[in-house]
DNA sequence: AATTCGCAAGTCGGGATCTC
DNA sequence: GAGATCCCGACTTGCGAATT
């Protein structure tokens, strides 16, 4: 999943980006609403976490809340609090929120909620990325399991949300080295040969190609 | 110790340009 | 127009460092 956290320099801010990170998912950290915002636009993520600070300013957060719904309309846009009372929750729902969490967060409950709330608002994305297991880090085609390392997992998520449409580098590095700017470009070569030669010697009927000038496809193969 | 990652260097193939 | 050459991007391999 692509996931955009935005915290405040929250203390939690580091359990939860190693946490999601180790979970395989592609984490993008900001430490401000407004830059969340412009990113928001700029990029579809899958889900928005937006850690309030703390002493949690509930209005500021549900204003955030609001702001993050009006420029991303079909993310699964969660809220963490200090202290969320039940007409909180009620407010931040009504502002767009998918979920509230209170703060001691259980990440193993906060990461199957998110799973299941982007089941709901993206059945299409989330049936592509069925092939996947972000647990064992798995690709599964047909009747072939392949498993990867969490890089070429990343590629091969980045590559399945395109379906057979070409994803340009760009993208596929701010995906697979998310926060990372001075990525070597080879890098991306590299990871695409070694996914490449895994498929095939599995034999699975998925080819990864290169699209000149732009940058990578997965495409089903005729054998 | 095994696995993963990334750098460096080399190969390969296709397109562009030049020369005849 | 055809062949030769050059260049660039894609790909592969080897190896050492970092991580688990």
């Amino acid at each position: 999943m692509r996931i955009l956290l935005i915290s405040a320099h929250h203390p939690d801010a580091r359990y939860l980006m190693k946490a999601l990170l180790e979970a395989s998912h592609s984490v993008e950290e900001l430490d401000d609403v407004r830059d969340g915002v412009f990113a928001a636009t700029e990029e579809a993520f899958d889900v928005i976490v937006l850690l309030a600070d703390t002493p949690t300013d509930s209005k500021r957060l549900q204003d955030d809340v609001a702001v993050l719904r009006g420029v991303a309309r079909d993310v699964v846009l969660l809220a963490v609090s200090d202290r969320l009372r039940p007409e909180d929750r009620t407010a931040l729902l009504k502002l767009g929120a998918d979920a509230g969490f209170e703060r001691p967060v259980s990440f193993l409950e906060f990461n199957e909620r998110m799973k299941r709330l982007l089941r709901m608002r993206s059945p299409r994305l989330f049936s592509r990325l069925s092939a996947l297991d972000a647990e064992t880090l798995t690709y599964a085609h047909d009747a072939c399991r392949c498993k990867l390392t969490r890089h070429e997992y990343l590629m091969m998520e980045c590559l399945l949300r395109a379906g057979e449409a070409a994803v340009p580098r760009d993208v596929l590095v701010r995906y697979v080295w998310p926060g990372k700017d001075d990525v070597n470009p080879s890098n991306l070569n590299l990871l695409a040969s070694r996914l490449r030669s895994k498929i095939q010697s599995l034999g699975m009927r998925v080819r990864l190609v290169a699209v000149p000038s732009v940058g990578y496809s997965l495409v089903e193969s005729a054998e």
